[in-house]
DNA sequence: TTGACTCCTTAACGACGTTAAGGGCAGGCT
DNA sequence: AGCCTGCCCTTAACGTCGTTAAGGAGTCAA
């Protein structure tokens, strides 16, 4: 008989752990019963490491923004346009990781001040290249505002990459549009090809933030 | 005794109530059960009207979207940028007036085919301008993600426009980030004053396509 | 040996979304 | 008049959820 005795739990295991499970189970049914099952724990152990349950989204939410940072770098000495496409394709690609991950980031907040590092980092670029304060973050809250929205609407459509939630047949759509033809003809330029469409959408931030505040 | 008897519901009363219940306590608040008893009548009605509660919420964006629609009218003679302009306002203006308005929206779909009305408008006035649909369909589904992905930020930290969450004390945070200069800085430049930042944000993605596709 | 501290279990509570079964009332048919 | 059909709702209940209370086993220091 095995007398070895687990490991005891620390908040990253726990939170690496939802993660993954979350993505089998998407978040709804991310369950603490179902959480703890898979470290094998009972429940409410969870709340020695947790206060509740947001707390825990909190710190998966803080885990993802750490994996995103770690794999986007440090600022090298790019431009700001270059920071800005790096750390963006590296923020939708770490909510596109995970089931959900979109509504699990904004609808938490970072535990500790880990992020600080990058945003440090980012506002550097931004006033380094001329930028006042004042607009590096416009420029940079924007972006990040149209990225959480952008896979908010991705994973409303598609939970995972390669999969598609029902309901969003492109003929039904055009079928029931026929009395509007150009909303119709949008369908494939709205449901489909998201990686281009984001990139694109990025580029027309970033166009905006170099006409209007002229930082070329 | 009144005999008097209640008035059938309908889907619109049902979506109507819930969304002025949403108000005072929340998208978590937000069950059954309260959503009943505001009509009085007991829970299991609302299966008569609503296949399961994820109908429900779609009704309610649907009404959302519609009151945001009545708000911004038709498409006017003016430019590509004052319906952009006008059209975000009046979503911004239409997620803030319900506590989670954003939340709820952005996890819903519509309900019937209503909302092509105004999409049609939009991309004509666009493709008027001389975008092509492609164009018209990048530029406007940017800007939505941007007001989307802004406004689920900002109920974040105000539920409601003059409350405020607590743990978003700009001074606390100060304090935190002081290894941070330029990110304890940009408190107030983040946590103050939405509307003006949301307008400015705004500027810059009409800019970005003003200056990538061209038509001034 | 005792006591304190850490990390977890068992048991239970109240609330939730949802389903099953059926009842009252309207209107049209015989 | 009686009956049927369909609409709109009720009562009762099921299983699951987040969470709390109480306590137990193990470790380590005094």
């Amino acid at each position: 008989m095995s007398t070895e005795r687990r490991a005891p739990l620390d908040r990253a295991r726990v939170a690496d752990t939802a993660l993954a499970l979350l993505n089998e189970v998407g978040l709804d049914g991310l369950t603490l019963r179902a959480i703890a099952r898979e470290l094998d724990v009972k429940a409410p152990a969870l709340y020695w490491h947790f206060k509740d349950k947001q707390a825990l989204l909190d710190e998966m939410a803080t885990a993802m923004y750490r994996r995103m940072v770690a794999d986007v770098g440090p600022a090298p000495g790019g431009t700001w346009q270059e920071r800005l496409r790096a750390t963006h394709h590296g923020l939708r690609a770490a909510l596109l990781a995970h089931r959900d991950g979109a509504r699990v980031f904004s609808g938490s907040r970072f535990t500790g001040t880990d992020h600080a590092v990058q945003m440090e980092d980012t506002l550097r670029v931004f006033t380094a290249a001329g930028f006042t304060l004042a607009e590096a973050v416009r420029a940079t809250s924007t972006a990040y505002a149209y990225t959480v929205g952008f896979v908010i609407e991705e994973q409303g459509v598609r939970p995972l990459p390669g999969e598609r939630r029902e309901g969003y047949d492109l003929e039904e759509r055009a079928r029931l549009l026929a009395d509007f033809p150009l909303s119709a003809a949008a369908g494939p330029e709205i449901f489909t090809d998201y990686d281009r469409h984001f990139e694109e959408g990025l580029e027309l931030v970033i166009c905006g933030i170099a006409a209007r505040y002229g930082h070329a």
